[in-house]
RNA sequence: GGAGGGAUGGCUGAGCGGUUGAAAGCACCGGUCUUGAAAACCGGCGUGGGUUUGUAGCCCACCCAGGGUUCGAAUCCCUGUCCCUCCGCCA
């Protein structure tokens, strides 16, 4: 959420930045909105006051035994417009909330301008895709041999699910456990493991919350007061640790990551990758997180950046780092580097890893302060991104390594995690 | 699923329905004292919102959350959430 009072004192402004993002801001309506809400705020703390003061006085007169059936009438009065106003207060209130949390985060001034991913600036290109002399195949036809099941994912669960098995679930799990280690050892991340649901409360910290509930699933379980919905990300469970906290700034910055599923219905992708496993209701993912003094977010955005480079790097996986123009741009996201690896397959580079800083648009929503150098809070900066996406790096890893029979190297970093497998045939 | 107990400021912990945003202790910050430190003493020390040029002042709200009773609720009533203990079930 962006600060309510900035909005208000310079509307015209925050429009124009969000134009940026193709989101057009209803200044009108917020700023009358909010002069209603402060003719209602006014005299509703005024009658508050009143009241108040009134009572105290009721309390002493009756305490000297005098008379009070006046004061009483006139404090009934009181309270009868104090309802109406009350109410009142709390309806506007709410509808600009609402109107608030659905506005996105302003675009760092350094954001490309632009429609979608087509826009997007390639910032640097790290390896060169290997010159094959044979066609290579895809990790659908690759896989399959050596237990990438597709059918049988579609037969338990239906489209967009895969089973793996044998030395390609081996191979997934290498992987994950291959990141999770760079990442804490080299990285110095606080490996966690977070629970897979989570109230809506979380949700709308982080902002998948309330614009973005069809992209997620959300469980109905008899007898359940409250939905749990299962984390679209580990950036859900981890940025939300934080949530109405308040930290020494000494203990910034905070570096946090995960290992986990992650769970998307994909509403209004259809027909978009739905060959193999790019594109999936569930995926896993090595997920960085970091909270950080607002003076060090973009520097932490470019070491995050670093971070997910260098599991590509370690793997031998060429990728190019693009910076994503306003329009492609999340919601919560002022500047978003995205990570694409080379696929030998599709012959092109395909998204692996996001990192964004969100300033302190999720740090408002949750409460997330750090008590700064006068000893007053402030909300922390929060940072995410992907360190990497397990399942599209072993499909990277999977096509960059194959042979001409068809077989697959496995990558020097991920040996020991394969129990000494050099080729997997 | 059944039976009880609880939730108060960073922590511990008081709080007959009425000058209680809340005692006290600890922690923390400033000062006095000291060669320095400790101790002792003095002072300060919650969060959010509003108003405002203002991190000044003033006002409002907040004692888990939401309702209710009342002129007035941390205190009484109802509902929910979470935590703890015991029984049952369970990986």
């Amino acid at each position: 959420m962006l600060d309510p009072k900035y909005i208000r004192s310079n509307a015209e402004e925050v429009a124009v930045q969000l134009r940026k993002k193709h989101y057009e801001l209803d200044v009108k309506r917020i700023i009358s909105l909010d002069s209603e809400r402060k003719s209602i705020q006014l005299s509703t703390e005024q009658l508050q006051s009143e009241r108040k003061s009134g009572s105290k006085q009721f309390g002493m007169l009756k305490a000297k035994g005098e008379d009070v059936s006046e004061l009483k009438s006139s404090l009934e009065n009181i309270n009868e417009k104090l309802n109406v106003s009350e109410q009142a207060l709390k309806d506007i209130q709410a509808e600009l909330e609402a109107i608030l949390l659905m506005v996105p985060n302003l675009p760092h001034e350094s954001v490309p301008e632009g429609k979608d991913e087509n826009d997007n600036l390639k910032i640097r290109q790290w390896g060169k895709p290997k010159v094959l002399d044979f066609e290579p195949q895809d990790h659908v036809s690759l896989g399959q041999a050596y237990g990438l099941d597709f059918e049988t994912g579609v037969k338990l669960s239906g489209a967009r699910f895969t089973l793996m098995r044998g030395q390609i679930a081996r191979l997934h799990r290498a992987l994950a456990q291959f990141m999770l280690d760079v990442q804490t050892v080299e990285h110095g991340y606080e490996e966690c493991y977070t629970p897979y649901l989570v109230h809506a409360d979380s949700l709308l910290g982080t902002g998948q919350l309330p614009k973005f509930e069809e992209d997620l699933f959300k469980t109905s379980c008899e007898g359940e007061a409250t939905p749990y919905y299962l984390i679209p990300t580990a950036e859900v469970p981890l940025t939300n640790i934080v949530r109405d906290s308040i930290v020494e700034a000494s203990a910034l910055p905070i570096r946090l990551t995960a290992h986990t599923p992650c769970f998307r219905s994909e509403a209004g992708s259809y027909g978009r990758d739905t060959k193999g496993m790019i594109r999936q209701h569930q995926f896993d993912k090595v997920e960085m997180v970091q909270i950080v003094h607002p003076s060090t977010s973009f520097d932490a955005l470019e070491e995050m950046t670093g971070h997910a480079e260098a599991i590509l790097q370690k793997l031998d996986l060429p990728y190019c780092v693009v910076a994503l123009c306003g329009g492609d741009l999340g919601f919560v996201a002022t500047k978003t580097y995205d990570l694409e690896v080379w696929m030998p397959g599709q012959q092109m580079y395909r998204e692996i890893s996001s990192i964004s800083n969100c300033l302190d648009f999720q740090a408002r929503r949750m409460q997330a302060r750090f008590r700064g150098a006068e000893g007053k809070p402030e909300l922390v900066h929060t940072l995410n991104g992907s360190g990497v996406a397990v399942g599209r790096a072993m499909v990277a890893v999977i096509e960059n390594y194959q042979d001409v029979k068809g077989r697959i190297h496995v990558p020097e970093v991920l040996k020991p995690y394969m129990g000494g497998i050099e080729i997997i045939q």
